[in-house]
DNA sequence: CGTGAAATCCCCTTTTCAGGGGATGCGTTT
DNA sequence: AAACGCATCCCCTGAAAAGGGGATTTCACG
């Protein structure tokens, strides 16, 4: 590495920041350029500084880490993107390397994985952390959360808020069987027998407001 | 002061022990005797030698902050506790208090804060941070979440697994009416109308795993 | 130009939930 | 002793959801 990488962290939470900072201390080549506790703030200074990568926390107030990286992303082309997250949710992996994230972390990862991941991401590469990619994609789809359609997450927003099937089909502007069949998929795909556990799981993999 | 105030910190996540460790170092009179990642180590660290203070977080594998909070209090009773969590929940603020805990603090804390906490821990005072306190135990309880007994506690957790009122009888032991009538004084208390709203509400308070 | 996924719609039956009412013990507090 | 909260139990009815099946259009992708 011919200069030092240039990084920015962003929690909310000034403990975890701290934690952070601490831990990429111990690593070489590493100017941290700013800490910052949310979206806005980041963007702030990528505006005034050039930054290698950033690396950040998925849940943010107000704007969100996913939203945070795709904003990056698309302004700053060149400056790479780590999301952190207290739960290893293949949900927030997939979209943030959608979102053209390069590394998915979770918060208890060791040193050694955060290591591995600002590596691999200012090669430019995708990487997930251990405990995602150890996982068949078969048994995680079933237990962290399924993908679903665009259609599928509009109803499954709508149920958690309480809405019978009739309202939603009102809201929509479809027939009440459609919601139902929507609702049907929700629960195969999720792998559950009501909309309680739907509902339960679906707030735990953050597709809920 | 006489002596060191002999700390161990509990939290499942590197990232957070690590920043915590951080912020007690700027601290004064102040021994880390260890950091812990679950109940188990931690009450063995407490059988080996003496500690002043536990800070430990509320959402830890297994056993709970909360209950690892009662059987310190109940084995090392000179052991003060203080709990932090990433929500702000009054639920947990009670329930650890309720379990001999001293403070409660969240993780985006400032370090005076931590300060004040620790400080009133030590003299045997319980405090649950300034943005608890502030709300008035009203309008807290209407936003936050209602104010729900233990047993309801239990039906909703149950109710959220995606067990129906049926099986959930035969799990608590009691019949099906005494199961729904807990799951309409949940929806009655939240507010809500049907399941799935009262299990989204209930998730975002916290209330759910 | 197929293929396939998504979204739409419909039928059927059984189970579960929601909403209304009331009632009984059993502790704690007043 | 009375009042209260809590947990327990029961009745009723209608609405909603679950579970099963099948069918259509539409649109993107190879």
């Amino acid at each position: 590495m011919p200069t030092e990488t240039r990084i920015v962290i962003v929690d909310d939470h000034p403990v975890v920041l701290e934690g952070l900072t601490n831990m990429l201390h111990s690593l070489d080549s590493i100017k941290l350029v700013a800490g910052c506790a949310d979206a806005i703030a980041t963007m702030a200074v990528l505006r005034k500084e050039p930054v290698d990568l950033v690396i950040t926390d998925i849940n943010l107030p107000e704007i969100s880490g996913i939203e945070l990286c795709r904003r990056i992303r698309t302004a700053f082309p060149h400056t790479r993107v780590i999301g952190i997250s207290t739960f290893h949710d293949p949900a927030y992996a997939r979209e943030l390397l959608n979102c053209g994230g390069s590394c998915f972390v979770t918060k208890n990862a060791s040193v050694t994985e955060f290591e591995t991941a600002i590596r691999k991401a200012l090669q430019g590469e995708t990487w997930v952390g251990d405990l995602l990619t150890e996982q068949k994609p078969l048994s995680f789809s079933q237990q962290e959360g399924p993908v679903i359609t665009r259609r599928e997450r509009e109803v499954l927003a709508l149920i958690a808020t309480g809405f019978t099937n009739k309202e939603i089909a009102e809201k929509l502007f479809v027939s009440i069987s459609t919601v139902d069949s929507h609702r049907k998929n929700l629960l195969t795909k999720f792998g559950v027998l009501n909309t309680a556990a739907l509902v339960a799981r679906a707030a735990k993999s953050g597709l809920i407001s």
